[in-house]
DNA sequence: GTCCATCTCAACCAAATGGTTTAGGACGGT
DNA sequence: ACCGTCCTAAACCATTTGGTTGAGATGGAC
């Protein structure tokens, strides 16, 4: 999991029943029980999950006498869309260039049998 | 890891060394060797970390001579996007929404001593 | 052909993960 | 004061993860 902030938050998200946890919590605070009666392992495992999320912070618990009401802290999700964006448009761009490389490459037919092999690198 | 898409995508990205792949493939195609060079690990190392990104679908590897070049299948990244972006939203409009009744009784200043309690959320 | 570079495969290891069970602590209601 | 509910703690276990080393394949260059 390697301690890092970025890599908790996707490690807690890269379970199904995380992010099912997440889900319900977006539609609002809900108690330890009332939780675990949806799924098939124990309450206990349930709350093993609770504590990865709480430990990404994305969750917190309160205090309501013997009752933990769990909440989504959702703003937590923004630095992990953040890093997606960034390098999914990184790539975009880079294609974008190399599709304008291509498209002068196209425009150059002027001399046809130059081996143009691999031009893998142009960062 | 638990074999789904999205699972295997968000375990993916939960490493350091998978996410600093991902930066620098999103730069442009490189190999094998050129990639292990940066880090501390051994070749074979960062052979294995390539192969969770191929199987979480982020890369894939082309075959030129004895090179791999490997190539950023930048695409991938958008299920996450919209996973993140939705579960943002539904915890942020139920957010507005708790924020229009606590504003209603506001306006219900009528009967004043009730206890208002922890209403620690407030953005 | 021989040699070198690039990459894969397999065995092995320590540590983390995801679950279990059992036990116990803290509150609220009666 | 007692009981039941809600939750946490701890010990244990199987599997996965992230790394190592060593030993091939495979293909290009000479």
């Amino acid at each position: 999991m390697s301690t890092d902030q970025l890599s908790r938050t996707f490690a807690a998200l890269a379970d199904p029943t995380r992010r099912d946890l997440v889900a319900r919590l977006s539609l609002g605070d809900a108690t330890l029980g009332e939780l675990a009666g949806s799924y098939e392992m124990s309450l206990q495992a349930v709350s093993k999950h609770l504590t990865v999320l709480e430990r990404a912070g994305l969750v917190t618990r309160g205090q309501a006498g013997t009752r933990r009401p769990v909440h989504l802290e959702a703003d937590l999700l923004d630095p992990l869309t953040d890093w997606l964006e960034h390098y999914r448009r990184q790539a975009e761009q880079r294609f974008q260039r190399l599709d304008a490389v291509l498209a002068e490459l196209a425009a150059d037919e002027a001399y046809p049998g130059t081996a143009r092999r691999n031009d893998k690198e142009e960062r």
